[in-house]
DNA sequence: CCCGATCGTTACGGACCCGTATCATTATCG
DNA sequence: CGATAATGATACGGGTCCGTAACGATCGGG
């Protein structure tokens, strides 16, 4: 069931993705922020600042500043866990997914259009 | 011929990828450097900063600057076009190949531990 | 009840990047 | 030649991001 591809194959995709996202300027994410967002839309609810940061591997206020600049995009949203007001539990919004949808819908619309090379 | 990939997987691999350039933190390029570092090394040379701007839909500082910063890490080299002085014209190096080799290994390892869903 | 531990946020100084405008250099054409 | 065009680099003001360090708020064990 593995996916088979060869690096020039995966080259190309992955530059062409890259030209897709830097012309639509409005989705301009970092590497971060990229990792940031799809870990929040495809692992596991909760997500916290914490855990996000040890996922990545990067200090905590690089989430909280990525979060800000997310949240101004409206791509996530915080809430302060109830139970522990400690914690701040990140969660999805619709304008978010269908970011994460249209990107999903970009690889995939680019990898078909990949040659034999 | 045309690759085979679902939506799920793509979002999986887009996400692992950028995690591990996240931990790999020594290549750190944007979107747009990336753009511009795999241009450089999949379409034919010659390739001038004017070109590359019209490829990517950016201004040419951008491609400077990108420039300045990539060959700093010597990803690519500069060299004063002998037929027209004005043009400069963007080499590839060593170091620079082997950074997109190791690019492309990390997709294709990571596309193969893909499960089905 | 209080003190330490933990959470997320903010302050700070420095670095990078952006787009616009401008510049020096070089080429081209009258 | 001299004027115009084209190329890449640079200056500038503004914005974002980084990591370290410090902060307020909250929890939890003694």
């Amino acid at each position: 069931m593995a996916l088979e591809i060869r690096p020039s194959q995966a080259l190309k995709l992955w530059r062409q993705v890259h030209l897709d996202l830097v012309k639509d300027s409005d989705a301009d994410l970092s590497a971060r922020q990229t990792a940031i967002l799809l870990t929040i839309y495809l692992e596991l609810p909760p997500h916290t600042v914490r855990g996000l940061a040890q996922q990545l591997g990067v200090t905590k206020p690089v989430i909280t500043r990525a979060l800000d600049t997310m949240g101004k995009l409206g791509l996530v949203t915080r809430r302060r866990d109830e139970f522990d007001k400690r914690n701040v539990v990140i969660q999805r919004t619709v304008a978010g997914a269908l970011a994460v949808e249209r990107l999903a819908d970009l690889i995939v619309q680019r990898s078909r259009e990949l040659g034999p090379g």
